[in-house]
DNA sequence: GCGACAG
DNA sequence: ATCTTGTCGC
C-alpha cells in the first residue's frame, strides 16, 4: 500500500462522507481521544450527558499501534482503537466529537470521517491545530472557496478547528461544540483526554 | 528550493 | 502525542 493509494482512497472515500442528516435532540454526545506510551496505546470513548455535562459512561480500548503519525494519516494510527472504545459503549451516543479533523483535510477525509463512515455514527472534528485550509476572516476556514469548518476562540492564544466528520452539518456541528465549551477546552475531548491518559498510567504501573 | 505539517 | 523545570500570567 503505497502512500499514493492511501491517498487516492481517502480522496474516494470523502465522497461517501454526509454532510447533513438531521440531527434530532442529543442527549448523549460522546467525546474519542487515545494516550501513548511508546507503541502502547489506550483509547476512551467518554459519553456526556449534554444536560449536565457529566460522565454517563467510559469505555476503553488499548492495544499496540503499528502506523506512525503521518500528517494527514492519522486515522491509520487511531481510529481503529478509537473505533473499538467507541463500539464498546452500551448506549450508543447521538453524536461523538474527535480529536482531530473531519473534511478540514487534505483530501477532504480525516479521522473523524473515517469514524463516522465506519460507524454510520454522526461525527464532528474538533482539532488545536490546523492542517488544511485557510482561515478566512476570524472564524471561517476554508478551501477552494468552500468553506471546511469553523474556528472557535479556545482560551488565551488558543483555537479550536471544527469541521464535520460524517452525517451532520456545520451549524448542528457548532451548535454541539459551543454547548461543550468550558474553560478547560470541550467536555468530552478534556474527559476523554484525561481518562484515557490515567487508564494507561495504571496499566503501565501494573507489574 | 523552502515552508507547513491533526495527534 | 510524549518527555520534563522553571516560569509567566491571572
Amino acid at each position: 500500500m503505497t502512500p499514493e493509494r492511501l491517498f487516492r482512497l481517502q480522496g474516494e472515500l470523502s465522497r461517501l462522507v454526509e454532510p447533513g442528516g438531521a440531527l434530532g435532540e442529543v442527549g448523549l454526545v460522546a467525546g474519542a481521544d487515545a494516550a501513548y506510551k511508546g507503541d502502547l496505546a489506550v483509547a476512551c470513548a467518554a459519553s456526556i450527558d449534554m444536560e449536565t455535562m457529566e460522565v454517563a459512561e467510559a469505555n476503553f480500548c488499548s492495544g499496540r499501534v503499528s502506523f506512525p503519525y503521518i500528517p494527514g494519516l492519522f486515522a491509520l494510527r487511531e481510529a481503529r482503537i478509537l473505533m473499538e472504545a467507541l463500539k464498546g459503549l452500551r448506549a450508543r451516543p447521538d453524536v461523538c466529537i474527535v480529536d482531530g479533523h473531519g473534511v478540514a483535510h487534505p483530501r477532504g477525509f480525516g479521522i473523524a470521517c473515517q469514524v463516522g463512515l465506519a460507524l454510520d455514527l454522526p461525527t464532528i472534528g474538533a482539532a488545536k491545530r490546523r492542517l488544511f485550509g485557510a482561515a478566512e476572516g476570524d472564524r471561517i476556514l476554508g478551501a477552494s472557496g468552500e468553506v471546511i469548518g469553523a474556528i472557535l476562540p479556545a482560551g488565551p492564544g488558543r483555537r479550536l478547528y471544527v469541521s464535520i466528520g460524517h452525517r451532520i452539518s456545520l451549524p448542528d456541528a457548532l451548535r454541539v461544540v459551543e454547548r461543550c465549551m468550558r474553560k478547560g477546552g470541550v467536555v468530552p475531548l478534556a474527559i476523554a483526554h484525561k481518562l484515557a491518559r490515567a487508564r494507561l498510567s495504571a496499566s503501565s504501573h501494573t507489574i
